[in-house]
Formats: structure tokens, sequence, C-alpha cells
DNA sequence: CTGAAAGCGCTTACAG
DNA sequence: CTGAAAGCGCTTACAG
């Protein structure tokens, strides 16, 4: 029932041009004599004409859009992540829109209506098992960048998780106590492993300085779960240090400590990682990711794929590093 | 340079059929032989086809996308918001992406190249002035839908803020101290006003209850601003009481509080709004949202309005409830 | 149930 | 600098 809009065959026969003038002027380009091209916009704005995005895609074959697939929302990194990506797709003029899989419908959505993504340039993917979430449903020649996650098929770019928790390891060894870590447990198989690097990571290096491993937790990522997780760990022993292999368990951990009336780093010791802001407030000592970088990085690369750009796919590894605060 | 990929044509000519049927199959139209179907599908997945989403979308004239657009990410908030929406979403087959406006480029590109926005079928704008960011460039008929704030245009499904202020005032004049509010400054102008209706909730009941308000702060949506506040407002009086117009805020208040050893409800009084899950574990007294519905609502309008519903815009407001705990 | 054909609204050589 | 026309890859009456 809604009223045909106004098409750019509409203009042309009011402004008293073809539609290849109109094409050109809504495509700035260069080749309309000002004058036509003043004209043909008056039009435009008079008839209030929209060119419609999917003819426009169709036959100009690109949309300057990516896509940007992630587990669930966690609200600063990926914030940090999508700015460095934005860093990199601003200048060549794309723009990248996001679709979190925070529920099990999500991921079959994905995978079922590839669709909507291959509605777009590129895609990247984060945190995410790649090689299986994409499957059969996206072409070979789709240009895709995995970060967060060492793809077989695609370019990654991923921090060193592993020399992540040996940092971690080497800090915390240095302290007295029971040695416990929070880790975060896979909500999908989908999910990637970084968490179970970083915590391989701290394992190695805590047997290297001949020390043991009280418990692992694997939690959810989930403040409540991660305070809860603290009280069991304090209810068996005071003297302890901790590796959150997030910094976002670090937080709620530390809180239940002070709750409890424990000091860091006389009572106890605790190591996050990420260096989200809230590490920072509260004086955590942490694993630094360059998470702004990880972003600019992928997107340089999705762009240079989108422009054709053809090699083996390789991964690009940052380093990961230590910054020692209050715990 | 990227050969040219797989088309309905190929698909026809191997599988001996015409375009319509193969365009049937791929649409589950119920008028296929089940043998045509079954040999047709076969040649799909031998040729590895891919339909091609703009050719459909131009054809066919929608897309089942949806494009939801809000201010800065914040991770619980909004996957509430979005899981409300998915939920009345799913049920026809559409589902949303999200494009952030985290950033002032982000602003001006969702303003300039409406292009993505008119790429879906309709449009969900949360916390933001829709009625001025969207301006010329989306169609009168394009379907949207406003959370968190009252257009003039579309259809609103929102949360009585200012009686949730009031709700907030109530509980805390109820205490000893001075009065002070810590609320939100809005980082562009096209943000809605929700914190300053809150605010405006609260000073009417704290007036009504003789009270006076000591100071309001305006801090930016960020933990260290929230944190520092904290220091400045107990710097200036021990005994206080405070209200945090967004949970967000209320937590590094109370963090810093316990830093300096004052005990909640005895020696301050802490509210904050929007009752999310780390207010639940901290046991701060909040203003609770239901998120979830706005968001389920406002997919259901939504709905009804890409299915051709028309009627004049309303508003739908739903109450806030206190919920009170050991602040 | 199926095929041939028109049409969706653009872009882009091509010819002038 | 500009117009007429082919083409992008589908969907959808229409006729059979």
């Amino acid at each position: 029932m809604k009223k045909r809009s106004v098409t750019i065959k509409d203009v042309a026969k009011k402004a008293g041009v073809g539609v290849g003038t109109v094409s050109r002027v809504i495509n700035n380009s260069p080749h309309v004599k000002p004058k036509t091209k003043e004209h043909v916009l008056k039009v435009i704005k008079e008839l209030g004409y929209l060119p419609n995005p999917h003819a426009r895609r169709l036959s100009s074959g690109h949309t300057r859009l990516i896509t940007t697939i992630f587990p669930q929302m966690v609200g600063e990194f990926h914030q940090l992540l999508l700015s460095g990506l934005d860093s990199a797709l601003e200048k060549e003029g794309y723009t990248s829109f996001l679709y979190p899989l925070y529920s099990e419908n999500r991921y079959s959505f994905v995978q079922e209506s590839s669709d909507f993504v291959l509605g777009t340039d590129g895609l990247l993917v984060d945190a995410l098992n790649v090689d299986k979430l994409l499957s059969s449903f996206i072409p070979k020649n789709m240009p895709v960048v995995s970060v967060e996650y060492e793809s077989e098929t695609y370019d990654s770019v991923l921090v060193d998780n592993f020399y992540g928790g040996i940092l971690a390891g080497d800090y915390l060894s240095n302290f007295d106590g029971e040695i416990y870590v929070v880790s975060h447990r896979k909500e999908s198989k989908l999910e990637s492993t970084v968490f179970q690097e970083r915590v391989n990571g701290f394992i190695e290096s805590v047997e290297r300085k001949g020390r043991k491993i009280t418990k692992i937790f694997e939690i959810q990522l989930d403040w409540l779960q991660a305070f809860n997780t603290a009280k069991k760990i304090f209810s068996n022993s005071k003297k302890c240090v901790i590796f959150a292999a997030t910094d976002y368990f670090a937080f709620p951990i530390l809180e239940y400590a002070r709750v409890i009336g424990l000091e860091p780093k006389k009572d106890f010791h605790l190591c996050g990682f990420d260096n989200l802001s809230l590490s920072d407030i509260l004086n955590i000592t942490t694993i630094k990711q360059p998470i702004f970088e990880m972003g600019e990085i992928a997107g340089q690369i999705l762009l240079r794929k989108i422009q054709g750009y053809i090699r083996k796919p390789q991964s690009i590894v940052l380093k990961p590093e230590l910054i020692v605060r209050k715990t």
C-alpha cells in the first residue's frame, strides 16, 4: 500500500536530463557541468529523492559496509576494538555494523541466513572460531579477518595470549599463598580459545617456578559468578594469589576481598587481563592488550582484501604487557 | 578480478529448469514438485550457489532486517534491550544489527549516508533525539520506533523517568545528610533527556519533602569520573545521601566510599537507576526499569508498521519501580 | 507445477 | 559533458 517512492527516472524526467546524468550527480562524478549538477540537485531536493540502496548495490557490486560479529557485548572492550577498526575504515569511506551473538538464536541466524553478511563487502569476526562458524555459507572469495582467534582459513590478528599468561604467572609466582585461577567457560563451542591460552601460559610459568596451582575455576562472563567464586576462594585460604583471565572477573574478586576486610598486596595478590579502564581505577595489576591496534590492523587487512589483494592467510600476533599496580 | 560468482541462471541451466523454478525453491515456495525441488537443490549445492542479496532485495522490496541505533555501548543494558527486541522480531523471521554512535564520526555517518539504514526494513533508535537525528535523510514512510525518548514524529516506548526520579527522591529524603545527585552530561546534543528527567523528578520530590539538594554533578558515562566525583562528595561531607542517575555511576561511588572506610546505610545512602546485575551483586538500592519489555514492545510496534499498519504516533510509557537493598 | 518475460532502480561503458 | 541502452541477479504475475 505504500506509494511507490520517487526514483531516478522521476528525477531525470523532471530535470529534463537522462538517468545517467542523475546517477553521475548523486555519485559525485566530476564529469557533470556544474550548472547541470546544480539543477539536478535542486530537483532531487524538490522531489525528496533518495537513491534505492539495493539497486545501487546490485549494479555497482559494493556496499562499503562491513559486518562485525562477536560473542557477548562487553561494552568497553568492543568500543575500543571498533574504534580501531573505524579508524582504518573511515579513510576509505567504509563503516561497520555489529552483529553480536549473545543468544543461541543469533548463532543459528548467522549460520542459516548468511544473507545479511553477504550483503556487505567484508566480515570481521572477533573471538570466535571463524572456521567453524562460517562453514559453507560464506563464499570463498568473501573478505574475512579473524580477531582474537587464529584461523586456518583467513587472516588473523591477535595478541599472544599464552605469553600474557606467562607474564601473569611470572608476576604472581613471586608471592606466597595458594594460587587460584578464575577463567571463562566457553558458552558456545564456537567461542575462541583465548582464555584457555592465557591459562595455559599461566600454568606453564607457575610450574617453571616450581609452584602449584590449587584450583582453576571456569565461570561465565558474569559479575555475580566471579563474586561468588571469590567467596569460595577466600573461604579456603585467606592468603592467596589469584589470576583472573579477564579484568571483568578481577573487579568482583577485589570487591569481595574488600567486603571481608582483606587488603590487596598484603592479604592477597591479584592480576587481571585486558587493562580495561576499571582496572586502572581500582588499581588492579593486569596484562594489557593493544585492543585498539588489533581493530585497526584488522581493518587495514580487510580493506586490502576487499580491494583485491590476494595472499596466503597469515597471522599477526601482538605482544601483551604486564602493568603492575596495587594488587 | 574476482571471478563472477554463480547466479540463478547458471543453476537453472545446469538443472534444466527455468530461473523462476530455481527462485521458487530457494524461497521455499510450496508450488514446486518435490522431485524438481530436490534436483534443483542438488545442483545448487554442486555449484555452491548463494543468492545475491541485493538482487533479492531489489526485486522483493524487503530485507527482514532492522537497524538499531544507540549512543555508547553499555553492555548489559543493551543486551537486555536487544533480547527483548529479538524476542519480538524472531517470530517473523526478522533480525536486527547494531550501529552504536560512540564517536563523532559515527554521528555524521548516519546522517550523511543514511544509505545503510535505508537498506533495512525498519529502524529502532534508542536514547537519542530521533526527530533531530533523522532529519531529511529518512523517508517519511520508513518504519521507525523510538525507545527512551519521546518522539514527536514516531512511536515511542519509554519508562517514566520523571516518576523514577520521584521514587528515588521519596526514598532518599528519609535520610539525614547532604543530598547530592550524580547524573550524566550529554556528550552530544542528540542524546535523549532521560537523565535530565530523572533528575527533575528527584528534585521535585526532594523539594516537596522540604529538603534541599546540595549539589548536582554532571559527568560522562565513565567509571573514573564517577569515582572522582565520589571523592569530591565525600570530602565535603561524610554524612550524605546520593542519587546516581544510573547504576553505572552508583558502583564506583559505593566503591570509593568503601575504600575510605564508609559504611552504607550508616555513613551514607545511595540509590541508583536501571537495576543492572551489578547493583544486585553490590546490594545497591535502585530504580528498576523494565528494559527487556521496552525492547519487546518496540519490536512489536516496529513489525506492525512494517506490515503496513498506519496510525498516529503514540507513546507507551512503562512504570519504573523502587528496589530497596542495602544502601 | 513450470517457463518466458517483464520489472525492480540503479551504474557504466559506448557513442556522440 | 550527456543520453540511450545494456546489464546487475533476482521475483512475480501471466499463461499454459
